[in-house]
RNA sequence: GUGGCUGUAGCUCAGUAGGUUAGAGCGCCUGGUUGUGGUCCAGGAGGUCGUGGGUUCGAGACCCAUCAGCCACCCCA
């Protein structure tokens, strides 16, 4: 305990019914994914570190303090991803894929942030995305979020979660306004609690969703995004909870949603839960059309949403873990030796078989019983003087002599 | 990065005002059954009490440090 590695902070190993749990999220996602034509990618999780600095914008907390960011042996400055979306646009110019515009992309992984650990909240956790590029207005950002509420349905999770909606308007829009915002506030400073103090300096606009209650006092009279709208940035918004509404998505319009990365503009939205203690966002995004030109240099078009994989699967009722259909007993020398190729038929037949339990026959049948198979095969030589199998029913224990080819027909027509 | 709570067997926890050989339940192993699980009965293994230091005649209990976990802030998936 005291030499031995240990895990390392923030990290979590996950046994299997664990991952199971990942994997049911995974296959949720992707088959809603695929339903709506998004293709899955993957990118590396290793990445110049001047695509997160730029991409996601030094004021973001994630660049400041949250990266893994070293220098390899070769004197490359790289960084463990935070997040997924700028990788997407970065292999988006490295594929000279503006040719082949729309794309939607779907991807799961691992991504890496230095915090402080905390419910919902791990330095290695694991996120799905969908990014839609090259399409863009409200048609988008509806389509993205029909795909996000679709996979929340089919998770069974949507009743216990909120949609919040805003938009940060156009860059113009959003600059207006923040200088508003800075006007604002730096006229009550006073008033301000001391994180949103710092706030004020690094971007005013996340005093909105502060937390602290001399802050919130202050927001009923602050300055609103919708007097700074264009009327362009406007009718997109409208468009966009018309279109809401045509396919039966609730939401609540959320004045104060405002997301950490500087890359969104105009379309904000978060599926939100209270039932994770104080880390509620499941799955959020927006569009980042800006995002393109700072990566790559030309501009393009996304929007796009990411969602935690943990947080998902701690809401939703894990399904059962996948058992083997049959387990094999030999017992005897002559009884072991055949079992590797009593399993290789079965399992060709399509039964998932399971053997090499070890100790005595009540030993092996219990640790049989407890891998859940529903039948056991055991043979010795009785057994195999006779060319049969005893097939016990480990539900019931009615045990059956079968040949081989009646073994198989039998076995599969119980396990369909 | 800041604050609060916690750290005793594989798991969940108990451990009186500091006092000899640290307990329970579950799990695990063995036996009751010569080739048979899930119930029952009997027995058994397993702990440097997170780690390091200190106070004391004596520390699992008290103090300090450190590490880790949890919860909140911060931030976000």
């Amino acid at each position: 305990m005291k030499e031995n590695p240990r895990l390392i902070r923030g990290m979590h190993d996950l046994l299997p019914e664990a991952y199971h749990g990942h994997q049911s999220v995974i296959d949720a996602a992707l088959q809603q994914a695929h339903l709506a034509g998004f293709q899955r990618i993957d990118t590396p999780i290793m990445e110049e570190s001047r695509l997160f600095d730029r991409g996601l914008g030094a004021s973001s907390d994630i660049v400041g303090k949250e990266m893994y960011s070293f220098t390899t042996r070769g004197g490359e400055e790289v960084s463990l991803r935070p997040e997924g979306t700028a990788s997407v646009a970065r292999a988006f110019f490295s594929h000279g894929l503006a040719q082949s515009v729309p794309l939607r992309y779907f991807y799961a992984g691992p991504m890496f942030r230095y915090e402080r650990p905390q419910k919902g909240r791990l330095r290695q956790f694991h996120q799905f995305g969908a990014e839609l590029i090259g399409a863009s207005g409200s048609l988008a950002d509806l389509e993205i979020i029909a795909l996000g509420q679709e996979i929340l349905n089919t998770l069974g999770v949507a009743d216990k979660t909120v949609l919040h909606l805003n938009t940060l308007g156009s860059t113009t829009d959003r600059a207006a306004f923040r200088d508003a915002l800075l006007a604002y506030f730096s006229a009550h400073k006073a008033s301000l609690s001391e994180d949103s103090l710092r706030r004020l300096d690094t971007n005013p606009m996340r005093i909105l969703d502060s937390k602290a209650e001399q802050d919130r006092a202050l927001l009923a009279d602050a300055p609103m995004i919708d007097e700074y709208l264009a009327e362009a940035s406007r009718r997109r918004f409208d468009q966009l909870c018309t279109g809401l509404q045509a396919l039966g998505i609730a939401y609540v319009r959320d004045h104060h949603l405002v997301r950490g990365l500087d890359y969104y503009e105009h379309t904000a939205f978060e599926f939100i839960t209270d039932a994770l203690g104080a880390q509620g966002t499941v799955l959020g995004g927006g569009c980042y059309d800006r995002l393109f030109e700072i990566v790559g240099g030309k501009p393009a078009t996304g929007v796009g949403f990411a969602a935690g994989i943990e947080r998902l699967s701690a809401l939703i009722t894990a399904p059962e873990m996948p058992k083997a259909d049959c387990a094999l007993i030999p017992i005897g020398s002559e009884a072991e030796a055949f079992a590797p190729v009593l399993a290789q038929s079965l399992r060709r037949a399509g039964i998932a078989t399971v053997y090499g339990f070890s100790g005595k026959v009540k030993a092996r049948m219990k640790q049989a019983d407890q891998s859940g198979v529903a039948f056991c095969v055991i043979f010795g030589t009785e057994e195999l003087a006779q060319d049969v199998w005893k097939v016990k029913d480990m539900a019931n224990g009615e045990e059956t002599l079968l040949s081989t080819e009646a073994l198989q027909a039998f076995l599969n027509t119980k396990i369909r």
